[in-house]
DNA sequence: CGTGTTTGCCAATACGTATTAGCTAATACG
DNA sequence: CGTATTAGCTAATACGTATTGGCAAACACG
């Protein structure tokens, strides 16, 4: 087969069809919309760029603009549904705005290395999230415009969810079913995100006169394993009634472990998670867990970026966290032996 | 903040900095690595661009050799762990070639108006899997490299999983259980390697000489809450031993929908998936299923995919397909009544 | 009718790189 | 020593678009 792709249209294929200078279909089909360009001109070099199916090259116009309106989505772990649902909601309003998103973890790099690989390819913008962004080195972002995600900063704006009040939305829900033998599981980072789940909670523990032996404070990475494994080791030494995972993964993970330990869930041992992903609700019995609006939090972080990248100012401030809400399902129930306070216990399954 | 970025560094720039021309600077950081320049001289402008921290405009060599080094992957939901795989696969192939990948998923759009999106941003080809390409119109991939997944095409190359053979594993599985009540739930879909896995599975039931009742075959979205719903309506009507369903998403919904209507799994219904996406290993019993090679299947197309943008010719015909797996876990067992043949039951999970 | 102003278009240039043709100096060969 | 060849480099150009300064024509106004 030959495949001698037809050369692609460009705006002097435009301009000859139309009878004008590149210059005029240039001004046409890309500047401002409202250019001085003569009615009946604009007509003709719109119909012969509609015949000829002209379709703009990205590449020449970003190597004159110096922009490629491309960004990047920079997340720990794309194999978390959570992260996943930030890179589709930012892509979406991207898409719209006529940005490409590059989105890649840190699984198999760093992020400065993937940092390093965005800029090779000149990406405007990044988004970061859940990866440290106020640890890395200076010069790893520069050239760069930054939107973080749940990680208050003074250099770079950002978006963020409420995590102080999802932990206290969690402490709250356990102790509200009368738990007081309450353990958490979560990993140990310097990621605000989780540092805020975890200290929301420990202080509304504090606050209903709860504190938990060190050995009910798990560290693990925040995967299905990770919680798998720490679930174990805590069933091994002690029995809390309740406990509290910093996100779903680990969740998930805590429940298999406890489950195949024996362990009535929730009868014997509440779990209760954070993010709500998807198969939050599949696992069984299914897992109650704090919601976080994910890709919300990626259509927002992706408009504030855009809205930058198009030059207008936007202040570093944060504005207001995005709220959060406890999901209530069958993970979780009224401490064996004490009596629910103010909460109901789960919701039915039937 | 001022933030005058400084203009970045330019092949001109290392040029004057090294004392030679800018042509020579693009000869010996660019072109074939062994083109006639003196070692001194090299070494001159290696130097320089370190020094100076020259970074390639990607753009700017995109637009002279006509490339932009991006490769789109086209798949029907990034939700679906296992496309979610196969993009991961791709990407590190592609990162190590120098190219980018923009995924993408057809859930919010068709196929098309992706396809069209990628083409506006001149991605020099695309990777195509699980959206039925041989039924996109013509056009829509004209001047487009292309490699399609689990499709055999005579107009692309393609790589492709053995489908058919997963199809037949789980019916031998079922079958060595002693199921002889058995039923399929999967997408009504034109997409082959869902056909495949389909076929596979009728042919070898016929060879064991079961056939089975039209309303045990069921016709869902292939995603949990399709086998949600479509276990529900099985159970209303009948009850088979066995299932066998196309994907693990499916999987995890009939068994969310078994375990919800009090169906003790395995004792009295055994449930097989199709991928082996990480989750099957979480939910609760374990998911037997077919494993794919996800990734591999990725970073394969992506290889094939980079190998014809180089400039080599590949031919279109397919490859031998990649074996899969029986993954025997805990959702399986033998049939109520009957005793397994050939298979040992389910593996215990203590 | 002369001058000033606006409109509508275009020529030219820039963006940063790759590539080719060609020039000079050095080397090989008779 | 004269010529052919090669090595090593550079000037020039192209890629496809955006943008600016300016030119000619049309118009406004006295």
């Amino acid at each position: 087969m030959p495949n001698s792709s037809p050369r692609p249209v460009t705006t002097h294929d435009v301009a000859r069809r139309a009878g004008v200078s590149q210059a005029t279909v240039s001004l046409v089909l890309s500047g401002n919309p409202r250019a001085r360009v003569a009615p009946a001109t604009r007509e003709r070099v719109l119909e012969a760029a509609e015949e000829l199916g002209y379709r703009p090259n990205i590449l020449a116009r970003g190597l004159v603009r110096g922009k490629s309106y491309a960004i990047g989505v920079v997340v720990p772990d794309l194999t978390n549904p959570f992260y996943l649902d930030v890179v589709t909601g930012a892509q979406r309003v991207a898409a719209e705005a006529g940005y490409a998103v590059l989105p890649g973890d840190t699984r198999e790099s760093t992020p400065i290395r993937h940092l390093e690989a965005l800029r090779a390819r000149q990406v405007d913008g990044v988004i970061i999230d859940g990866v440290g962004a106020a640890a890395l080195p200076h010069d790893a972002l520069s050239e760069l415009k930054v939107v973080v995600v749940d990680e208050p900063s003074e250099r770079w704006p950002g978006v963020a969810s409420d995590a102080l009040a999802a932990g206290r939305l969690a402490a709250g829900h356990l102790v509200g079913l009368g738990h007081r033998r309450v353990a958490f599981i979560g990993p140990a980072t310097d990621v605000h995100g989780f540092r805020m789940r975890e200290r929301g909670f420990f202080q509304a523990l504090r606050d209903s006169g709860i504190s938990l032996p060190h050995e009910w404070l798990r560290r693990t990475p925040p995967t299905v394993s990770g919680g798998l494994a720490a679930m174990k080791a805590l069933l091994a030494t002690s029995r809390p009634t309740a406990v509290f995972c910093a996100n779903d993964l680990i969740a998930m993970g805590a429940l298999k472990a406890a489950l195949k330990a024996g362990v009535d869930v929730p009868r014997e041992l509440s779990i209760i998670g954070c993010d709500d992903v998807e198969m939050a609700s599949v696992v069984t019995p299914e897992l109650t867990t704090i919601a976080i609006p994910a890709r919300e939090l990626g259509a927002r972080a992706a408009r504030l970026l855009i809205r930058q990248l198009d030059g207008q100012e936007v202040s570093a401030r944060p504005g207001k966290p995005l709220p959060v809400r406890l999901v209530r399902r069958a993970t979780t129930a009224a401490a064996p032996g004490g009596t629910g306070e103010r909460e109901q216990g789960t919701a039915g399954n039937g």
